[in-house]
DNA sequence: CTACAATCGGACATCACTATCCTGTAGATG
DNA sequence: CATCTACAGGATAGTGATGTCCGATTGTAG
C-alpha cells in the first residue's frame, strides 16, 4: 500500500526538480533540505536517477542535478521500475516464485485487474504534470511546510 | 506492489487452514512444512491471529489451530489490517504523515481510485472463497510442489 | 595555477523485519 | 501420576533497507 522510502524520496526529488527553472541544476542540499530527508542518502539516490538516465548531474560551482532533455514527461512507473527494481510490475502478490496465468497463486486473477489499474496510473502520471499541479499550490511535495518562500517561475 | 513477508505467510497459512476440514486443529507443523515457509516464524505470526481473534488454538495431542467459528467469511482486508498495521489503509503513498483530501500529495488524487479498487477486492475476497478455489486444484497455494512424502525414519 | 564548491563512491552504522533457539506451560492419554 | 505432544513466548541472531561519514574526484571562478 506504501512505496519504499528510496521510491518516495526519488519521486518526490523529481517532481521538485520539475517545479524549478528548466536546464538550471538544483543543489542536492536544497532537495534534501526541501523535502526533509537525509541529503546523503537522497545524493545515492539522485546518483542511481543519473546513471539511469533521467537525471544530468553537474559538479563544482554552479553544479547541481536537472532533469535530462526530455526526460520532463518520464512517468512514474519509469521511475519505479528503476527505484523498485524491473520485477516491480512482475512479483506475487504472495510472494510466489512462479505465479503466471497457468500457475497462478488464489489471489492472482482477482489481483490482475487492479494491478492493471496501477500500471494505467503510473503509467499515465508524468514527471512535468505532477510538477505543475503542485505550482498550483494545491499539492504538498512534503510534510515540512517550507520555511522560506519558493521561487514561482 | 507486494505484501510483507509476514502478511504472504498469514494469508497462505489461513487460505490453508480453511481448505482443512472444519473444526479440526492443523498442525503449525505441517502449514509450515505445507507452504515452505520457517515454522517458528510461522508460529508467532498464528500466535497474532489467535490473539486478533481469528483462530483459535489446542495444546497438546490433538492440538493446533483452526478457524474460530465464523471466521471463515474473513476477508482478506481484516488479515491485512492485523498484519500490516491499522494504517494499511490510510498511509500516504509518498509517505507524508498528513495527506488528506485538504493537504494532499501531488498523487493523492490520482491514488485514490486505485486505492478504492484494492480495498474493495480486498474486502470481497474471503478465506472461504479462496479456500474453494484452492480445492478446484486451479491455483497454487505455495512454491513448493506438494510430493506429500514425510520420508521420516 | 590555486582555491573552493559540489558530486562521487566506498565504508561503516542503524533499524525494522525476518528467522531461529530454547524453555515453559497446558492438554491428552493411559 | 507419568509422559508425550503441541502451543506460548522471551531472548537472540541474521538480513536487507535505510541512513551517515569521509576522503577522492571533478569542474568553476578568480
Amino acid at each position: 500500500m506504501v512505496l519504499s522510502r528510496t521510491s518516495q524520496y526519488a519521486v518526490q526529488a523529481l517532481i521538485y526538480i520539475a517545479t524549478q527553472p528548466r536546464g538550471e541544476p538544483v543543489l542536492n542540499r536544497d532537495i534534501a533540505e526541501r523535502l526533509g530527508v537525509p541529503s546523503a542518502y537522497l545524493a545515492k539516490i539522485l546518483q542511481t536517477l543519473c546513471k539511469q538516465g533521467l537525471l544530468d548531474s553537474f559538479r563544482g560551482r554552479l553544479g547541481g542535478f536537472r532533469l535530462k532533455d526530455g526526460m520532463h514527461s518520464t512517468s512514474l512507473l519509469q521511475v519505479l521500475l528503476i527505484t523498485e527494481g524491473p520485477q516491480f510490475t512482475e512479483s506475487c502478490v504472495l510472494g510466489l516464485k512462479v505465479c503466471s496465468d497457468e500457475t497462478a497463486c488464489p489471489l492472482h486473477n482477482e489481483w490482475a485487474p487492479v494491478k492493471k489499474k496501477i500500471i494505467a496510473m503510473l503509467t499515465q502520471s508524468t514527471l512535468e504534470d505532477l510538477a505543475k499541479s503542485v505550482l498550483t499550490g494545491k499539492y504538498r511535495l512534503a510534510d515540512i511546510p517550507v520555511s522560506f518562500v519558493s521561487a514561482l517561475p
